[in-house]
DNA sequence: CCACTCCTGCGT
DNA sequence: ACGCAGGAGTGG
């Protein structure tokens, strides 16, 4: 499900209730996720207080001290919620971790996951951390103007067509098949373009393109079409914002000419013939 | 590079 | 029954 904007809208979601919060019983139900999960390795967690929740990319954390947090990948169809204790449990409900905070000790964080692509990932030691954190380029949702020269020079050094490469976290992170999409418009770019061919004009404005989109939909609480809820539940209305995705035969919001899909890489891209060139 | 894989659910 | 899905890794 979610791309950096839906990821960083759980986090800010989830902040007001975990920062503070000590962390009690985990409760793992389904192990299977994509890196398998044990109660046991919550256990240095136990009694814990969270101090932060960040975000690099897709890659959330929550942060106990400088060496220990538990990262969260949503994958697919994760989502991180915080819901009473006593909430009935809905199904795929992976992960329990009890929340305690001074006032209220009713509440737990619960991560669900029906197709198991996700993770949450214990760890005790910051270098686990950033070896993750090594495999992303700069975050898109933070870009500086330095990042967005890397990221510019990372598409131009690249003979894969452009949508593609912004799909590549180590170019950007936090961009998905949305957004990649979404990006390649503003940029009046065609997607098929080879990154190779781009100016470097065409490619700043490019990863100024990708910025841009993933700020509006952070904007609009993120994307929501099928399962993807902020740490409260609530979906995000960007949907209704988009120029591009899942708009196939729609009217281009700019010229009205129809909106085509390709398949690229095995994924759907969705365009404007008229507008990207 | 590409095809294929993990897994479940939904719409046609 | 089949194709498709917002992610990401592997192996050829």
């Amino acid at each position: 499900m979610p791309e950096g904007p839906e990821v960083e809208t759980v986090r800010r979601t989830l902040l007001p209730h975990v920062v503070g919060a000590r962390l009690g019983r985990a409760i793992v139900s389904r192990k299977a996720l994509r890196t398998p999960v044990t109660a046991r390795r919550f256990a240095p967690f136990d009694g814990a207080v969270v101090i932060d929740v960040k975000r690099h990319g897709k890659l959330m954390w929550l942060v106990v001290d400088d060496e220990r947090g538990i990262w969260v990948r949503l994958g697919m169809t994760g989502q991180l919620t915080v819901v009473p204790r006593d909430a009935q449990r809905k199904p795929h409900t992976h992960v329990r971790l009890h929340l305690v905070h001074d006032n209220n000790d009713n509440n737990e964080l619960r991560y669900v996951d029906p197709r198991r692509f996700g993770e949450v990932v214990p760890f005790t030691s910051r270098d686990a951390l950033d070896e993750q954190r090594a495999q992303l380029g700069p975050d898109g949702l933070s870009l500086s103007d330095d990042d967005r020269v890397v990221v510019a020079t990372a598409l131009r050094k690249t003979d894969r067509a452009i949508k593609e490469a912004l799909l590549d976290q180590r170019v950007i992170a936090g961009v998905g098949n949305i957004y990649a999409a979404e990006a390649c418009f503003v940029a009046r770019l065609n997607p098929e373009r080879a990154g190779s061919s781009l100016s470097t004009k065409q490619a700043l404005a490019l990863a100024d393109a990708a910025a841009a989109v993933l700020a509006t939909a952070v904007v609009h609480n993120g994307t929501s079409f099928s399962n993807y809820v902020d740490a409260m539940g609530r979906q995000g209305d960007n949907y209704a914002h988009v120029f591009v995705f899942q708009r196939e035969g729609k009217p281009c919001r700019v010229c009205a000419r129809p909106i085509e899909r390709v398949v690229q890489g095995a994924r759907s891209t969705f365009w404007c013939r008229r507008c990207q060139r």
